[in-house]
DNA sequence: TATATTTGCAACCGAATAGTTGCACTAAAT
DNA sequence: ATTTAGTGCAACTATTCGGTTGCAAATATA
């Protein structure tokens, strides 16, 4: 069972409940509301996202509320990272060839 | 068949090959040699990289170069945007948390 | 022309995925 | 004490996934 945050992210109801959670802790339930899925589907989601540590959990009476480890998501940030290198360099590429048409203008 | 850009990247495989040609066009064949897996399975993920516009090709001869459409990534970077609002908001709060204390010490 | 190389595609297979229904457990409300 | 509400977990199902093998098409080489 490969259970790594890409995974994790792949499934749009799963991206669906981690941006929901991300401001507000919610119950389940409440999560559940938001989607067209049964609440067991919701808690299964739940656990997946658990299990590489994306949320964390605050039991209150009978109540659970889920919330975000926003931190975690940095993980796909860093991997980005070499992207966001290349892209800045072909973006000075486009600068110094735009400043040179311009200065071939004059 | 789901076939989205965080879906393609959800395979540890495919992740690997979208590094491996982000900087120069490779062919299948070469491609397969990094990983350990046939040429077909490369084949495949390659196909999928494809359907979600993720790669390019150019053919040569009998050969065909695969190579990234690196604009394509930051639709990753994009939904990622808002998570960083949050990063930096809490960073934010944690400065001025920070220089609360320093100011108190004085 | 005959052969070797590079590739894509289809068929098949086992495992994983996302969903459902049903049930048990616990906490709150009556 | 009984009922209701909130939750997790297990069993089952249909579908998708990642991989393999086999084959056909096209290009290069002998």
């Amino acid at each position: 069972m490969r259970r790594d945050i890409f995974q994790a992210v792949a499934d749009p109801t799963r991206r669906g409940i981690i941006v929901l959670i991300a401001l507000q802790s919610m119950t389940p339930n409440a999560i559940a509301e938001h989607f067209d899925t049964t609440r067991q589907a919701v808690s299964k989601h739940l656990r997946i996202l658990t299990e590489c540590d994306l949320v964390k959990q605050e039991q209150k009476g009978r109540e659970i509320y889920y919330s975000l480890e926003i931190d975690k998501m940095k993980e796909i940030d860093v991997w980005l990272e070499q992207f966001r290198k290349i892209w800045e360099t072909r973006f000075n590429q486009l600068d110094s060839l735009l400043s040179t048409i311009k200065k071939n203008k004059k």
